[in-house]
DNA sequence: CTCCAGGGGGCCA
DNA sequence: TGGCCCCATGGA
C-alpha cells in the first residue's frame, strides 16, 4: 500500500468533499484552534455560540468581551486554554496586517510566523495554510499517523518521514490535497476508530491491519 | 461507567 | 527528541 493508492480509494469512496466546513478563511483559524483534541460537533457548537453573540471573524473575538467567549466556547472543551489562544493568536495576526497581510507572505514566512504563536502547533499552523490560504500543505493529524501506520505506509505510528510529507505535498495538486486530508478526516470517523470497524472499510482488501483483524 | 475526540505546551530525562 | 501529564465538554 502507498499513498497514492488510498488517494484513489477514498477518492472512489467520498468523492470531492471541498473540505473545512468554514463560511470564511477567518472561520478557519477560529475552527482550526477550537477542534485541538475535540469533536467537530463540539467545535460546532462552539461557532454558533460565537455568532450568536456577534462574533464571526478574528477582529471580534480582539474586541469581545473575554467573559463571553470564553462561556461561548465551553461545548468545544478546554475553553480556558483555548479562549486564551483565540484572543493571543487573533490578535497577532492583525498586528502583522490582517489575513489579507498573510496571504501575501510566501511558504517560508507564513510557517515561521504561525509557528510562532503559542497555540499553534504543527497541524493547526499545515490547517491554516492550505484551508485558509491556500497553500499547498499535506495536514498531519492523529488519523492520517494511524491510517498511515495501520494500513503500511508508515512503519511507526508516531513517525511521518519527512521525505514522504514532502513526496506527498510535490506530487499532489492543492485540491487533491485539500481532499486527502478531509477523506482521511472521514475514513478514520467511519472506519478507521481507536477501535476500528474493519468488516466495510473501503481499504480493508489492502491495509495490513485489516487483514490481521479480519483473519481467523 | 469508561473511552475518546480533526492537539499543544511544559517539563524532564 | 520522546514520553508523559494537563487541559474539559459531550457523545457512544
Amino acid at each position: 500500500m502507498n499513498f497514492v493508492r488510498l488517494n484513489e480509494i477514498l477518492n472512489e469512496h467520498y468523492g470531492n468533499l471541498h473540505w473545512w466546513p468554514a463560511e470564511t478563511p477567518e472561520e478557519v483559524v477560529i475552527g482550526a484552534i477550537l477542534t485541538q483534541n475535540t469533536s467537530w460537533r463540539n467545535v460546532e457548537k462552539a461557532i454558533e455560540n460565537l455568532k450568536k453573540i456577534g462574533i464571526r471573524n478574528l477582529s471580534q473575538i480582539v474586541n469581545g468581551d473575554q467573559e463571553k467567549i470564553r462561556e461561548a466556547i465551553k461545548p468545544s472543551g478546554f475553553y480556558n486554554q483555548k479562549t486564551a489562544r483565540l484572543i493571543s493568536v487573533s490578535r497577532a495576526i492583525q498586528s502583522a496586517g490582517g489575513i489579507d497581510s498573510l496571504r501575501k507572505m510566501d511558504d517560508a514566512s507564513l510557517s515561521h510566523f504561525l509557528s510562532s504563536l503559542k497555540g499553534v502547533g504543527k497541524e493547526t499552523e499545515e490547517s491554516i495554510m492550505i484551508y485558509a490560504l491556500g497553500r499547498k500543505k499535506f495536514v498531519v493529524d492523529k488519523y492520517t499517523m494511524r491510517i498511515f501506520s495501520r494500513t503500511g505506509i508508515i512503519q511507526s505510528e508516531t513517525i511521518l518521514p519527512t521525505e514522504l510529507k514532502n513526496e506527498i505535498e510535490n506530487r499532489m495538486s492543492l485540491e487533491e490535497l485539500n481532499n486527502f486530508h478531509g477523506a482521511l478526516v472521514n475514513l478514520g470517523k467511519d472506519f478507521c476508530k481507536t477501535k476500528p470497524v474493519c468488516v466495510q472499510c473501503p481499504v480493508r482488501n489492502e491495509c495490513n491491519y485489516a487483514k490481521d483483524f479480519t483473519l481467523p
